[in-house]
RNA sequence: GCCGAAGUGGCGGAAUUGGUAGACGCGCUGGACUCAAAAUCCAGUGGGGCUCAAACUCCGUGCCGGUUCGAGUCCGGCCUUCGGUACCA
C-alpha cells in the first residue's frame, strides 16, 4: 500500500486521484543509488571522464537553505544528465569548515567551533542525500582536520622558500576596545563595531603575505584560455588593473631626499603643479615644516576611521592639508608645493602622486578647492566645456612635447626621463598582495617560529602538522586566542633549539579553498598535498559551478595557487577551472537570506509538503539559473500540478513497456495524425532538453517538458509500442532533472534496470524536426500586417505573389510606391512603401 | 565612489545569431463534475479604441535620444535594484 500524505479517508477509496507518493518514493531511489553504489567514481577508467565541481559548503548553519538547493540542485541535474550521455562523472561534495562564523558563535553561546562545525557537517550531509544529490561521498573532505590543512602549512612553506610567503605591514579595521581586528562586514555602516559600538580605526599590523603579484601578468593573460562567463573576466582583469605609465623622482627643495611617483601620464608632467602624498606616505614625516606639523597631525587623525572606499570615493569633498614642503618638477624645475590628501592610497602605486589638474578629474576639483595653479598641458578640443580634460589631443605648454599627441608624448617623455635618469617606464597593477594572516582561532596555524636568536624560522615538513590546539579562550576583546594558549606558543626553535615563540596567526580560509579541488581525488593520502597522478589526469576541472560573489577572489586565489603548483610540478596544467557557471543569489523581499535579517526561508516545509523533486524543480522553473531573483513560492503548485500528472499518466500505462517494446525510429508515413504530431513533439523535446540542460538553461528545459505533456494528452490514440516509445523518452529527459520520480516512471512502465544505474541515451530523430509549413510574418514599414502560412524554403518570388495578393497587404499598400522590400526565408517579409 | 550585472503582462518568466513580443507556469474569469466545497478537467486572459461578436486598429519590453527596412536584442546618456570592493565565504 502507497503511503498517502492525505489523511482524508476518502481519497483511498478514489484510487484514480492518488497522489504521488514522494516521500515512499524518494527514499526508495536515495536507498537504491546508495546500495548499488551508482555515484562511485573510478577514477581510473578515463575514457569520457568529466570533473563536475561545485563550490563546497560553508557549514555556518546546521541546515540547508534555499540558496544551497538553488547553487547544488541544478548543477546535480546537470552531472545527471551528463552521466546519462556516457560520460564518467566525478561529482565530489566537501566541507570549508574554517571560518568565522563559528569563531563569533563560540564568543556568543560558548560552543567550541569544532563540536558546532562538525554537528552541522554531519546534519549537512544528510540533507544533501536527501535533496538526492549524486555526490561520490568516497571522496568527502573537510578543510578543519589536521590530515586537510597540514598540507595548507606544506603549501605555506613552498610558497616561503621560493620567497612567495613574506611579512610585512598593512592596515586592518582595528577596533580599539575590543583590541581585535574587524572584516569589513564586522563594521557597521557609520563606522563602529558590530559587537561593542566602538569607533573603528585603520591601523597598521604586520602580517603574512602571498606575492601573487608575482603571477600578475599570467593570471591576466590565462583568462584568455578558459571558458568562463565574460563578465567575470571582466572584473578579474579590473581587478589586477595592469596599467602602463612611468615612475619619476620629484626631488624635494632643500633636502637630498625624493619622492618617487607612478603616473599613467607622464605627458602631462608639464602640468604637474602640486604633490600629494599619502597620509601614510614614510617621508611626510620627514619633510612636513615645523609650522604645519601640526595640522597635519591633526589631518591625519580625522582620517583614520576612513575606510578606502570612503576615501576614494570622487562624490566625497576633497580634502588634504599642505605640509609646507616643497618638490622640483624635474622638466621646468619650477618649485611645486607637497600635500597630502586621503585620496592618495599607501597602497597603489607608489602612495604619492604628481597632481596634473589639468588633465585629471580629482586634481582638479583639489586644485581648485585650495587655490593650486591649474595648467592645460593637453589641447581640448573647441567645443570643449568641461573641466579636466583627459581625452586625447595635441601636447601645449609643454615645451619639447607640444603637437604631440597622447600616446607620442608618453613615449618621448619616457625617453627623456630615463637619458636624464630620473625615471623609467613601469607597469603598476591594482592587484595587491594576497594578505593571508588572520588575528583568529577557527583556522589554519601558520608554520612558522619566532626565535629570539634566529629571529623568523619556518617549522620544516616533517614537523607538520602543526596542530590547533582545542582549548583556547573565545573572548571577544583581546587579539588572537592562540596567543593565550602558552602550550602552543612556547616551542623549540627548529634551528638552534632554544626557547622560541609560534606564530598565533591562522590562515585566511581562501588558502584551503585554492586547492581542494585537487584533495578530492583522494582525499586521505598521506604522501603529499594530492595525488600528483590523479591531479594531472583529472583536472583541470571540466565545469565549476559557484557564485558570482566570487568573481574575483576564491577564484582569482586558486588560479594563482594552481599555476604555483604547475611551477613545482605537482600540476600540468595552467588553469584549475576549464568552464565556469556563476548560479544567481535567491533573495528575499530584495535583501540576501540571513539571519540577523531574519528573512531565511526554510526549504524543509517545501520538502515536507511537496518532495525534494518538485521543489529541486521549481528552483530550475523559477527562471534563468545565472539570474536567481527574488523568493517566492506562487508557482510551485504549477510544478507539483506536473509532477501529478506525470505520475498519473505513467500509471496508467504501467508494464506499457514491459508487454510492448518500442521502435527506435518511426516513419513519419505510418504514423496516424495523433501519433505524428506526438513524435514531432517528442524529437523537439529531445533536441530542445538536451541542448537547453546542456546550457544550464534548466527553466526553458521544464517548460519543454510540461509542453510535452500536454502533447501526451492523446497518448490513448496511439499503438501501445508507440506510447512506449514516448514514455520511455519522457521519463529519461525527466530523469536529471527529477530523478526520483524519473527512476520511478522508468520503472512503472516496466523498465527492469534503473536509469542511472545503467545510463542511457536517446538520440533525436533528425526527420521528425523537418516541417512542411512556416507561418511568414508580413510586415509594411515593419509592422506587422498579416501572418501567411507558406511552405518551408519557399524563393523570394513565389513568396512575392502570396504576400501581394493578401487583403491586408493590399489595403496598405495600394496607392503607395514600394520603395523596397526585404525578404527573410521562413521568417518575415518586410514592404516598404513611400 | 569604483568594477560587474539586471529591469518584459497582475506575478515568475520565454523570445539561442537584429526578424511574428508575452512560450511555459502562477493568478484571475467563465464553464463541467459535486448536495456543497476542495481537488481535477475544459475554455479565455498585455492594455486601450470600435464592435453583439468577429474583423480592424492604436499603444506597449525601466526613462530619454540614436542607428536600421526592422530594436526587448545594437550605440550614447540617465534612473532603480542586486553582487564585489581585498579579515564573511
Amino acid at each position: 500500500m502507497p503511503f498517502l500524505i492525505s489523511l482524508n479517508p476518502i481519497l483511498i477509496t478514489n484510487t484514480d486521484q492518488m497522489r504521488y507518493p514522494f516521500q515512499e518514493v524518494e527514499s526508495k531511489w536515495q536507498k537504491f543509488w546508495e546500495e548499488k553504489e551508482i555515484y562511485k567514481t573510478d577514477l581510473s577508467n578515463l575514457s569520457n571522464k568529466l570533473y563536475h565541481l561545485n563550490m563546497f559548503i560553508y557549514p555556518s548553519g546546521a541546515k540547508l537553505h534555499i540558496g544551497h538547493w538553488y547553487h547544488y540542485g541544478p548543477s546535480d541535474t546537470w552531472a545527471r544528465y551528463k552521466k546519462l550521455q556516457g560520460y564518467n562523472v566525478f561529482e565530489p561534495m566537501g566541507f570549508d569548515a574554517f571560518g568565522l562564523p563559528a569563531e563569533n558563535y563560540a564568543i556568543k553561546t560558548g560552543v567550541h567551533p569544532q563540536d558546532s562545525t562538525l554537528k552541522n557537517i554531519s546534519d549537512i550531509r544528510v540533507m544533501l542525500k536527501r535533496m538526492g544529490t549524486m555526490y561520490d561521498w568516497n571522496a568527502d573532505l573537510m578543510t578543519c582536520v589536521p590530515e586537510y590543512y597540514r598540507w595548507n602549512q606544506w603549501l605555506f612553506l613552498q610558497l616561503y622558500k621560493k620567497g612567495l610567503a613574506y611579512r610585512k605591514n598593512a592596515p586592518v579595521n582595528w577596533c580599539p576596545k575590543d583590541q581585535t581586528v574587524l572584516a569589513r562586514e564586522q563594521v557597521l555602516s557609520d563606522g563602529t563595531c558590530e559587537r561593542c559600538g566602538t569607533v573603528v580605526v585603520q591601523k597598521n599590523l604586520t602580517q603574512w603575505f602571498f606575492k601573487i603579484t608575482d603571477y600578475a601578468d599570467e593570471l591576466l593573460e590565462g583568462l584568455n584560455k578558459i571558458d568562463w562567463p565574460e563578465k567575470t573576466k571582466i572584473m578579474q582583469t579590473n581587478w589586477i588593473g595592469r596599467s602602463y605609465g612611468a615612475e619619476v623622482d620629484f626631488k624635494i627643495y632643500g633636502s637630498s631626499e625624493s619622492i618617487k611617483i607612478f603616473t599613467t601620464r607622464p605627458d602631462t608632467l608639464f602640468g604637474a603643479t602640486y604633490m600629494v602624498l599619502a597620509p601614510e606616505h614614510p617621508l611626510v614625516d620627514k619633510l612636513t615644516t615645523a609650522e604645519f606639523k601640526g595640522k597635519v597631525e591633526a589631518y591625519r587623525d580625522s582620517i583614520k576611521s576612513m575606510t578606502e572606499i570612503d576615501r576614494t570615493s570622487t562624490g566625497k569633498e576633497k580634502t588634504g592639508v599642505d605640509t609646507g614642503a616643497f618638490a622640483i618638477n624635474p622638466v621646468n624645475g619650477k618649485k611645486i608645493p607637497i600635500w597630502i590628501a586621503d585620496y592618495v592610497l599607501m597602497t597603489y602605486g607608489t602612495g604619492a602622486i604628481m597632481a596634473v589638474p589639468g588633465q585629471d578629474e580629482r586634481d582638479w576639483e583639489f586644485a581648485e578647492k585650495f587655490g593650486l595653479p591649474i595648467i592645460r598641458t593637453v589641447q581640448p578640443p573647441e567645443n570643449f566645456d568641461g573641466k579636466a580634460y583627459t581625452e586625447d589631443g595635441p601636447a601645449m605648454n609643454s615645451d619639447f612635447l607640444n603637437g604631440l599627441y597622447v600616446d607620442d608624448a608618453k613615449k618621448k617623455i619616457i625617453n627623456w626621463l630615463e637619458e636624464k635618469g630620473i625615471g623609467k617606464k613601469t607597469i603598476n597593477y591594482r592587484l595587491r598582495d594576497w594578505l593571508i594572516s588572520r588575528q583568529r582561532y577557527w583556522g589554519t596555524p601558520i608554520p612558522v617560529v619566532h626565535c629570539d636568536k634566529c629571529g623568523e624560522v619556518a617549522v620544516p615538513e616533517n614537523q607538520l602538522p602543526v596542530v590547533l590546539p582545542y582549548n583556547v579562550d573565545f573572548k571577544p576583546e583581546g587579539g588572537s586566542p592562540l596567543a593565550g594558549n602558552s602550550e602552543f606558543v612556547r616551542t623549540k626553535c627548529p634551528q638552534c633549539g632554544g626557547e622560541a615563540e609560534r606564530d598565533v596567526d591562522t590562515m585566511d580560509t581562501f588558502v584551503d579553498s585554492s586547492w581542494y579541488y585537487l584533495r578530492y581525488l583522494n582525499p586521505r593520502y598521506d604522501k603529499g598535498m594530492f595525488d600528483p597522478k590523479l591531479a594531472n589526469e583529472w583536472t583541470p576541472v571540466d565545469t565549476y559551478v559557484g557564485g558570482a560573489e566570487h568573481a574575483v577572489m576564491h577564484l582569482l586565489y586558486s588560479r594563482f595557487i594552481h599555476k604555483f603548483l604547475r611551477d613545482i610540478k605537482l600540476v600540468n596544467s595552467d588553469e584549475p577551472f576549464t568552464k565556469l557557471i556563476h548560479q544567481g543569489t535567491i533573495t528575499n523581499q530584495g535583501a540576501k537570506m540571513s539571519k540577523s535579517r531574519g528573512n531565511v526561508v526554510d526549504p524543509n516545509s517545501f520538502i515536507e509538503t511537496y518532495g525534494a523533486d518538485v521543489f529541486r524543480m521549481y528552483l530550475m522553473f523559477m527562471g534563468p539559473y545565472e539570474l536567481g531573483g527574488d523568493w517566492s513560492d506562487k508557482g510551485i503548485i504549477g510544478v507539483d500540478r506536473f509532477v501529478q500528472r506525470t505520475y498519473s499518466m505513467f500509471e496508467s500505462y504501467s508494464n506499457v513497456a514491459k508487454e510492448n517494446p518500442s521502435k527506435e525510429k518511426y516513419n513519419l508515413d505510418e504514423l496516424n495524425e495523433t501519433e505524428k504530431v506526438i513524435y514531432r513533439k517528442t524529437n523537439q523535446t529531445l533536441e530542445k532538453v538536451s541542448v537547453e540542460i546542456d546550457n544550464f538553461r534548466f527553466n526553458t528545459a521544464v517548460a519543454a517538458l510540461m509542453e510535452l505533456l500536454n502533447e501526451l494528452k492523446n497518448l490513448n490514440e496511439c499503438r501501445k509500442d508507440f506510447q512506449t516509445y514516448s514514455l520511455e523518452r519522457f521519463a529519461f529527459m525527466l530523469s536529471p532533472l527529477a530523478p526520483h520520480l524519473g527512476e520511478e516512471c522508468w520503472r512503472l512502465i516496466g523498465k527492469e534496470k534503473s536509469l542511472f544505474e545503467k545510463p542511457l541515451t536517446f538520440g533525436v530523430d533528425e526527420k521528425a524536426l523537418s516541417v512542411d509549413n512556416v507561418t511568414v510574418a508580413v510586415q509594411v514599414n515593419g509592422k506587422v500586417r498579416a501572418k501567411i502560412e507558406m511552405s518551408v524554403n519557399l524563393p523570394q518570388d513565389d513568396a512575392k505573389k502570396i504576400v501581394f495578393a493578401d487583403e491586408r497587404v493590399k489595403n496598405h499598400t495600394e496607392g503607395k510606391q514600394v520603395v523596397k522590400e526585404i525578404y527573410v526565408p521562413n521568417k518575415i517579409y518586410n514592404i516598404v512603401v513611400k
